[in-house]
DNA sequence: GTGGTCTAGACCACC
DNA sequence: GTGGTCTAGACCACA
């Protein structure tokens, strides 16, 4: 399993679920029509309360990353169903404003953060790519 | 005063409040050896309690950005005081993995996230220019 | 409990609490994993107040000595949370210079003041090794 | 003069001048008979207010080290009103015991602190000998 | 008048 | 039940 909770975060663990799903969409580990462990299971897998997996389901479905079927589980969505739009983007501008601001402050410009950020989505490729290899 | 709240929002309001002195600094408005209201002031002005003005100094004194003084009052450090460090760089790409992955699911590629950046430092440094102009 | 408070004291209690807590786990009286009480519990024994437990608490989670969850309550970290780091020797440093100087002035030499410190490093381990013997 | 305050820090500055007479006196900077400033010479070349003087010489005066004349002005006490008694030690001793706890935490042992405490000595004696070649 | 400490009591988020 | 946040109001130390 993909996911790798820490206990011990300020994080909350439904953030933490939340977090790594999306970063496994990214990756492309997760795609359209994949299914992921029903609550039971996924809750058993982690260790984790009912509550706790259920609240990160249900932030996703809003977010509308998946969908929960009664009956046929969790689904991940086609990407049309969270394709960004313009509340997003404001959010997102707000969230980066925040931590560009800082790393300003602390002295990066701006070559220095966009080579995180390239580097970031260099390394979502490589797995994206190192897992089609594997099939 | 450049501080605007949003007393509904899940973000804590010494959270907000941090965030902004930071973005403050970003933009130069606020520069080393500008002082902050008074506690008592900035709770009075805000209409929040004295406690949360203390506890947003405070954060913002741990990380460097001001010196706390008993009689003076609240002061912004010299940028020296919260030069990036490596903790602060694996902090900051955390942070920045979950935010662009999300970007990414949702369509966004990194030229586009990298525009997002840099328009935001433009935005800061835009501001500083315009009140330079001003002087 | 191993908390004794003196309320008449110039030292802030949350201060007192602090260094007792570290000096427990310099005895060894508290290891990585052990739980302290919760905070309205140890603000129940002591008769103080919850803000103050809580002040001390974020003040020894802040120097790595331990981690606050949510749910789980308040754990002692492994010691490589808190190895000594050139900040910290430098402040050490200026301490024991203000201590020591006293101390030469009053009269003391060098090896009173190293006695000092062997007999209380002794004591430390004597009663490590009185509780294992317990055991 | 001997004296350089820090306004920026935490400790106040009446203690940061008892700390710093005591200092001299460690290194014999100040001897028996030797004068200090007066209280408005002393406020006046640090730029700071008479009471915050008048506190530190207080607190000296109570702890032996110096004698306030109405006329002559401050003068060092001989060595013997300020020798070492018994509640001095007890003091110490609890000092001692915080900082050194916190050391041992942090991973130093008793040769690491006592060869701090042996490299504070020296050079309390280095700068003692240095200034009696001056003269 | 400044920040620092402490108390008392409330509501919320997490699990 | 745990800690986190916020409020309200008091007294003290510092300068």
């Amino acid at each position: 399993m993909f996911l790798t909770l820490d206990l011990n975060s300020e994080i909350p663990i439904y953030t933490q679920i939340r977090n790594q799903v999306v970063m496994a969409i990214a990756k492309q580990e997760l795609k359209e029509g994949d299914f992921l462990p029903s609550v039971r299971q996924m809750a058993a897998d982690l260790g984790v309360n009912l509550h706790t997996i259920n609240k990160a389901y249900n932030i996703l479905k809003q977010e509308g990353f998946l969908t929960v079927h009664r009956r046929k589980g969790v689904v991940i969505n086609p990407t049309d169903k969270y394709k960004a739009e313009k509340e997003y983007y404001k959010n997102l501008k707000e969230q980066l404003e925040i931590i560009t601001s800082e790393a300003v402050c602390r002295g990066l410009n701006s070559e220095e953060i966009n080579k995180i950020i390239v580097d970031i989505i260099k390394d979502l490729n490589n797995n994206e790519r190192g897992r089609e290899n594997e099939c």
